[in-house]
DNA sequence: AAAGACATGTAAAACGTTACATGATTGC
DNA sequence: GCAATCATGTAACGTTTTACATGTCTTT
């Protein structure tokens, strides 16, 4: 069986609803899961070919393409639903950041108190942006939850949300105990 | 000028306070940041092999060392010290979460409500195991805030404690809907 | 006519982890 | 005496991103 590499599940996970193009996956992967996940061509084009391989994806004809333009819609086997099936059945999983304002923060020592107040404002500004966009996908999920697979993207949404303004407050009150230590 | 390698950022800032060894660097970094930045001896001793060659770090002698034991204290050069205050300085920063639970929840459509929960809760666990210990740190940073250094090290943590609280919130709020939902 | 989105794929580079290899010292 | 920790380093492996290469179709 094929290791789990993640791009793997993440590929299977978006198949599993409907069949794709390598191209329709990046757009899926980044109109939809890009703020805890992160995919490129350079990773789902090979990922594509060795589950192909491996049998957990098929190529399918695209009926409805009648241009010379080249469409590879690929669709999962089950073999393809019992590996994602598995994978998901194994509680462990593996969470991690990478949070460079932190580490810069954490360093802080070495710079000016303003260099870090900078470096916390700078991280609330892409917060407050990102978050404008999570919040508008959480009401527009409302709306729709009475479908089974809406709750999932929804709670997924519901987690940003909730951790960006845990990310905000935090932002306020740290810069507030930095300004007040200068003094 | 070299790339800017975290890793190189990493072992920069933690030279800034005191001289050490590769050892005492892979110390450092489990002890102190591991809950959001990561390292390993494969990416440590190479990344200091680096930087003494282009002058950001240089091997001092270690006068308290007697034993046969080879050791090799590395301190962070003036030029070293130029490099770290400019990445410093520069306020973007690469954040990025990778977080599979996420990910398995995303998918969730694919499998039973009681997988997700049982997800949810593997996530649960873990999540209170590490903040039971940020919170420890927390309180004892509190003790010592009156010191400069010790501010960043206590806003770190504290970081940690907010959001590892918010992800609390949020399991418990969707288990219940996944729970509801069933019915 | 041009720009931008659609579409596939490869190659090189960067980066990092894991496992391996080796040996000294400390604490029980 | 043995286990754990201290200490350095390399090699193999795997993953992922970036840049490149190529060409089509749609919209303005």
């Amino acid at each position: 069986m094929a290791k789990d590499r993640k791009i793997d599940m993440v590929i299977l996970g978006l198949l599993f609803h409907e069949n794709l193009t390598g191209y329709d996956i990046k757009k899926r992967i980044d109109q939809s899961i890009s703020f805890f996940w992160k995919g490129s061509f350079g990773s789902i084009y090979p990922s594509l070919a060795a589950m192909e391989k491996n049998g957990l994806v098929i190529k399918t004809k695209d009926e409805s393409n009648t241009t010379k333009r080249e469409k590879i819609l690929y669709e999962i086997t089950d073999e393809g639903r019992r590996f994602l099936q598995e994978w998901l059945e194994d509680s462990k999983a593996e969470n991690s950041l990478r949070y460079e304002t932190l580490l810069k923060l954490f360093f802080g020592g070495a710079t000016t108190i303003n260099v870090s107040v900078a470096n916390i404002e700078a991280f609330e500004n892409d917060i407050t942006k990102d978050l404008e966009f999570l919040k508008f996908c959480k009401s527009n999920l409302e709306k729709v939850l009475d479908e089974r697979d809406h709750v999932f993207f929804y709670l997924t949404v519901s987690f940003g949300v909730e951790t960006y303004e845990a990310y905000l407050r935090w932002s306020k009150e740290a810069k507030q105990l930095l300004l007040n230590f200068e003094k």
